[in-house]
DNA sequence: CTGAAAGCGCTTACAG
DNA sequence: CTGAAAGCGCTTACAG
């Protein structure tokens, strides 16, 4: 590594082109008007000083910034799918992306890290964000897009199809025979958690099946907060046959308490998840799930995104995407 | 989501709170010599206002952001592992992280991507980058740490200690009863792929066995380069039984090849990988590889960029991290 | 304790 | 075809 004196700049350029740098930003800029033998010289000084243009002084410059920023509260195995999605929708676009983390709010659960993160990129630098997972509504100059929205929001969003999902999970739990379901939730204030809660009841309503309200527990989304509403449920005399739950993290720990109780799954309990997290197949069993496609949700916002900057988006502004069953061995016909 | 006419800038808190823009500015850095009747006022503006100071305009105006930036090629499940990392060693510093992105060079092979992309951030935005696996040896006016940096490289850096990594792996197969090992290395210009060579001819080296030539074959990382050098290493009369490869991602083609020629593993074939990526659990057989933390790498590299930017950096400046072996199914003694 | 002014590196009307 | 100047939103000496 070469560690050079300060940074090139236009000025610098200039000076070793002997033009000026008004010039210069226009040839980087490729503009019009100015002379072939100019462009020569310029291009040649920008080789031989290794010049690049300051994103941060073109972002403060100009209106238009060719960056989409993204925010999100960590990094997970999901988010790297999501990324890959945002990337391939913008590839061959000329638009970069910059994912911002702050490290104050990183992993915390400290409210407004969305919006202090989202102001601080739409200030000049990027033309619109995705926000993965926002806990609140959130407000911006630029257009933005959520992942995952807060419910009843009306921001523009991509989300899986989880009322549907929600159903196909129960539906299966109850082609395989199961009669007694319970459902453990997930942050009540998210549109995902609420989906497949209703998903939940729409399925066993139409099944003709009455809703047991003590077959219900809530988690929010975080693993460890399944694990008092499993206990409960699975404590009881009464208890449910299946079990399905929000999220695979919270499944995850419904097998683990399952195991504590001297359960077997999927013999004396079935488990299905939602999401399809990459440690659903390994886990011991294999967690049957509801795969939601991370990669297609980046994927999505992306292109929702560039239509709202362009101005040309169309309703709806909330998209959905589809999901799919995945059965693996932790659901069974019921017991014994 | 609430459209915003314009960002909020220093100006609409000065004028909303009836002070000039450079006490705005001190409340909000906080500096001393403000009357607290004047904080209490600009505050109060703040709040009301939800004006958030711009990343881009402080970035250009200060020599110090207080924000490190990280260049990767492209988002793949390890590069959300480096990135945990990388925030645990920043969580509590009050920096923050930008990952920046380049569609145009994403996922291609062009040549300067973490150039161009590490001139852009440094310009003013960052004080100082982390950027995975260069291709080229990289130069900047901040301070820059690769993980997996280029052969000979002097930057600083921060990679797995591939060299005994290499040797354990050769060692688990020379102890398993293996002579006959053959080899496929990854992308010779990088420093892993040299250790990871390295380390398999000195295992072979001490267990008193001479390094058949024929036996090594050349990949770059990218699995389906794999599938030739495997072809014809698995092709020849005099195959070898075990095949070590230096990336699990190449190690999974072999595995493929193998079942195409009929030959199981572990019973005719043992294969060992090198990274433990998610993947390798999952294989059929699972396996058995050489675990590099990815999380440590990206922890590591954030510690030394801190210690870099704060010019406290001691030497050496080219840091390892240790592996570990995990033995799966996809190992066991010579055939028949 | 506070404000006016310079300047970070750019781009873009405005002149010429 | 080219340059001087204004200004994007900030921070920081410099005055007062």
């Amino acid at each position: 590594m070469t560690e050079v004196r300060g940074p090139v700049t236009v000025r610098d350029v200039a000076r070793s082109a002997g033009v000026s740098i008004a010039t210069v930003s226009r040839v980087v800029n490729g503009h019009y008007g100015v002379s072939s033998r100019t462009v020569e010289q310029v291009r040649a000084a920008i080789e031989e000083l290794g010049y690049e243009s300051s994103l941060v002084a073109t972002s403060l410059r100009r209106n238009r910034t060719n960056v989409f920023g993204l925010v999100t509260h960590s990094f997970e195995s999901y988010t790297a799918e999501v990324l890959k999605g945002v990337m391939e929708a913008l590839s061959g676009t000329g638009l970069d992306l910059i994912v911002y983390a702050n490290s104050d709010t990183y992993g915390t659960r400290s409210h407004g890290w969305e919006q202090r993160n989202l102001t601080r990129l739409s200030g000049t630098l990027t033309d619109g964000c995705i926000v993965v997972t926002p806990w609140t509504e959130v407000k911006s100059r630029t257009p933005v897009v959520a992942i995952d929205p807060v419910r009843d929001s009306t921001m523009p969003s991509v989300a899986a199809d989880n009322l549907a999902g929600a159903v196909t999970a129960v539906n299966h739990l109850l082609t395989l025979g199961h009669r007694r379901i319970g459902f453990i939730g997930g942050r009540s204030s998210l549109a995902a958690a609420w989906a497949r809660e209703e998903g939940y009841r729409a399925a066993l309503a139409d099944a003709g099946l009455t809703v047991d309200p003590t077959l219900i527990g809530r988690g929010d989304f975080h693993p460890e907060t399944a694990i008092a509403p499993a206990r409960t449920l699975l404590d009881s005399d009464d208890r449910p046959t299946a079990i399905f739950t929000a999220s695979d993290g919270m499944a995850l720990k419904v097998l683990e308490v399952a195991g504590d109780l001297g359960l077997d799954v999927p013999g004396d309990l079935s488990v299905v998840g939602f999401d399809n997290i990459p440690e659903s197949a390994l886990a011991q069993p294999a967690l049957t799930t509801i795969d939601q496609s991370m990669h297609q949700l980046g994927y999505e916002a992306a292109r929702l995104l560039q239509e709202l900057v362009a101005g040309s988006a169309e309703q709806p502004l909330q998209r959905f995407v589809p999901t799919e069953l995945v059965v693996r061995d932790s659901t069974a016909p019921p017991g014994r």
